[in-house]
DNA sequence: CAGAACCGTTGATAAATGTCAACGGTTTTT
DNA sequence: AAAAACCGTTGACATTTATCAACGGTTCTG
């Protein structure tokens, strides 16, 4: 169960952790499991996790006036779900969480984590990397969303983001780019040719 | 000159400066000066400086296929200018930077500020509540770009960013927003009403 | 001061995308 | 096994936004 979490802060701080801070996060970090189409976070709800998915796929999203969803990030196996504005300011969040297939995670609460990351360097450089690359995507997401058509955006994301496309339906992608999924059949019917 | 800058980092990380480090800071931010339209950064350099913003304001865009800019970031007094990802991955930008009215700046080497912030825990601090921030930010952008209409895209825009509006012309907002220059004078034609 | 560049606006038209309704094929649930 | 929910597609049509061209007023610049 732990052992995805472990080789993920391995990995991204490439500083090995000693077998003492193995244990203390096995011992902070809660195992939950949710059944698909099962909340982790409602709108309305302070965010109170922020958990890695070790097993499953979720997306977050928020609903307007009009009872539509506006998918805003999709989840799978290594991912980090929660909503960090609601987490830190302590404000209702304007976003669901869910699960879109019957998901494993390890949760983790904010004053949990600050603690943790005292007690071990690894994790504080974790987050440091996490935040740039962070930083990083969200520019380019940004930066196609202004910049290119909804042609352009779905090819750009199929070859950046293979995985999405075979684990989540069509209508789900089409809400990601921010496109209606009529649109996105259509761009993909035209592609074809 | 450096008052700001000093100013701007004991407010963020709210743990005050020592003169030594003050002096420290003082000693690794060099000045720069930047006429109206002169680059900070052009498209395929890589970005060797982050600088900060003491007087005037500037703007981060990419150009298309068609020659069309597509502005996204804008920036004024106390605001970081530079490409992140060009930064840390030292690959060349897909961005220009220049000044849009007359600009002082204090500049630095990402090697120099990660010496620094060895030396000065203040800013270990500011820089994780500057990237805090940010992520909320970009969230909020990216929600708003996804989920609404032009119009309440630049309502948003124009309560959240009164300064902006005042400093930049509109066609630099509408690009910002992602639209063109048209749109924007009818949108607000229309809700003049 | 004169010419040039810049800026916001408007009209006419085209292109992109959304909306609504319907369908058939799947998968899930009971 | 039957019913329900889900999914992608298509057609007809509406709406939003882009494009192109032109204008008059301003500001910048030599």
């Amino acid at each position: 169960m732990y052992k995805n979490l472990l080789a993920y802060i391995n990995q991204y701080a490439n500083l090995p952790l000693t077998s003492e801070e193995e244990s203390l996060i096995e011992a902070t970090f809660q195992p939950k499991k949710l059944r698909k189409k099962q909340y982790f976070l409602q709108e309305g709800d302070v965010c109170k996790y922020v958990g890695f998915i070790v097993k499953g796929a979720m997306r977050q999203y928020s609903v307007d006036d009009k009872g539509v969803e506006h998918i805003v990030h999709l989840y799978i196996e290594n991912y980090w779900a929660g909503d960090r504005e609601s987490s830190i300011m302590l404000t209702p969040s304007n976003y669901n969480i869910d699960a879109w297939e019957d998901t494993e995670m390890l949760i983790i609460t904010r004053a949990e984590m600050l603690d943790l990351m005292e007690k071990i360097p690894a994790l504080v450089k974790m987050i440091r990397l996490m935040d740039e690359r962070n930083a990083i995507a969200n520019q380019r997401r940004l930066s196609s969303t202004i910049s290119n058509t909804a042609e352009k955006r779905y090819e750009e994301f199929a070859d950046n983001h293979p995985q999405f496309i075979q684990r989540f339906p069509q209508h789900i992608i089409a809400s990601y780019l921010g496109i209606t999924k009529e649109t996105l059949s259509r761009i993909r019917k035209q592609a074809m040719k």
